[in-house]
DNA sequence: TCTGGGGTCCTAGGACCC
DNA sequence: TCTGGGGTCCTAGGACCC
């Protein structure tokens, strides 16, 4: 199994088309230009780190020069797709994990030197430089690749962990959350095991394993030892869900705007259901003020419904989204973000209208008024405390009785079981 | 002034059914 | 104080990934 994966993808990319950014400190930013989501070895070389807002970074940019680009998702899934056919032709199997990388079943003869080759005709034919990692399972393979990675001037970006001399001794060097899988959470949790790195990991108990980080841990800890639990995936599964969403260059106040950037999503994310042949049987929508301006008043709200009957059709679901949004609504904030969620999709083909799908107009409960009522009653109603509600039902169509509510995480308020609310009872 | 936008999987618990 | 046993469906939340 080998992990093959584009170096600085997007940084790449735009230098591809641009051979005078060669050597100079690149970065790519995400939407609205905010953050540096791409760099350049040279710009990572000057301390410019993931993530970073662009605004921090201004002055560094200056100093050195460093070429900035707003992202261009055309072009690079464009290179994506050059850089995929040519692995696709080496492979027994395989599978595009995202836009910059993809797993590859390899012929049981092809060594560390077939990757070198593989990637120098990369470079040649794409101008996009990339790692190659080898190794028995997925996540070692992603391992190899790390390290292939992390020492490129030694491996020249290609290492072949199942036929190293000393494997254990590359894990004793990774720190478990440098493992594919592990993040900052699961990295706390095992360092409250005494388990601090990769070999360590593979070395620890499983049932403990199994206990504290279920079966995604188990399933980590089985592939590191070279059993292989994750499988190729050569046909990417229907999508669950579409997101579409977008922040505001700056904030917005009134409905008309925030219904203007819906329409917009909403477009978006139908255009996309549209496009992979699916229908939506669910919808949800949310806005959120600036959350990084902690001075001003705070509101984040989401809310969702199950349409009538599964669509597509973008001017029914603004309608209902438009509906949705009026519900969330409250005048008197300035707004950062709002977007939409289309779920629970369904194939457009294998779908049949039910003899039961008719229109049965269900009682419902104005959750929303109750929500600003208790906020009221929590204190401050500038910042209110419970942010979503939704209302029980089963498939039976009878309607739940209870409901539940979101607080805000850091509220002293926060729970995610109300039940005991006197409102509850009152109906 | 400026702080991204998507996704996935797993688990827990409510609310109902027989 | 005790309070069946087996399900299903749905939502929320946590954790991860790129």
């Amino acid at each position: 199994m080998a992990l093959v994966d584009c170096n600085n993808f997007f940084c790449s990319c735009e230098r591809a088309f641009n051979p005078a950014l060669m050597g100079k400190p690149v970065v790519v930013l995400s939407n609205n230009d905010g953050c540096i989501i791409s760099r350049s070895e040279e710009a990572k070389a000057i301390g410019i780190p993931m993530g970073a807002p662009l605004h921090e970074q201004q002055e560094v940019i200056s100093k050195h020069g460093v070429q900035v680009f707003s992202s261009n998702y055309t072009l690079y899934g464009d290179m994506s797709a050059r850089v995929m056919s040519i692995l696709r032709e080496e492979a027994l199997a395989m599978e595009v994990y995202s836009i910059d990388e993809a797993f590859l079943q390899l012929p049981r003869n092809f060594s560390e030197e077939h990757a070198r080759v593989l990637r120098a005709k990369i470079i040649q034919w794409t101008g996009i430089p990339v790692c190659i990692g080898i190794g028995s399972t997925k996540l070692l393979a992603k391992l190899a690749n790390r390290h292939a990675k992390k020492n490129k001037t030694l491996t020249g970006g290609v290492f072949d962990l199942a036929n190293y001399w000393d494997p254990e001794g590359i894990m004793a060097e990774t720190p478990t959350d440098g493992l594919w899988g592990v993040g900052k959470n699961l990295a706390v949790r095992l360092k409250g095991m005494g388990v601090k790195t990769a070999l360590e990991f593979k070395q620890a108990d499983p049932a403990s394993i199994r206990k504290s980080m279920g079966v995604i841990g188990e399933r980590l800890l089985r592939e590191l030892n070279g059993i292989s639990c994750l499988e190729l995936e050569e046909m990417p599964p229907d999508r669950k869900g579409v997101m579409a969403s977008r922040s505001f260059g700056s904030a917005v106040e009134t409905l008309e705007e925030l219904e203007e950037a819906l329409a917009n999503h909403v477009a978006r994310a139908s255009e996309k259901v549209r496009r992979f042949g699916l229908l939506a049987t669910r919808m949800e929508v949310f806005l959120q003020t600036n959350r990084f301006k902690k001075e001003e008043p705070q509101y984040s709200r989401g809310i969702g419904i199950t349409l009538d009957r599964p669509t597509h059709a973008s001017a029914e679901l603004m309608t209902a989204a438009r509906a949705l949004l009026k519900r969330i609504y409250r005048p008197g904030y300035r707004y950062k973000k709002t977007g939409v969620q289309l779920v629970n999709l369904v194939d457009e083909d294998a779908y049949q209208p039910s003899l039961f799908d008719f229109d049965q107009p269900k009682a419902r409960i104005d959750v929303d008024k109750i929500v600003d009522e208790l906020n009221h009653r929590l204190g401050d109603p500038k910042n209110p405390v419970i942010t979503r509600a939704s209302q029980g039902t089963d498939r039976s169509g009878r309607g739940g009785k209870g409901w539940k509510m979101k607080a805000e995480r850091h509220s002293p308020h926060y729970t995610t079981n109300w039940r005991e609310l006197p409102v509850a009872k009152a109906g």
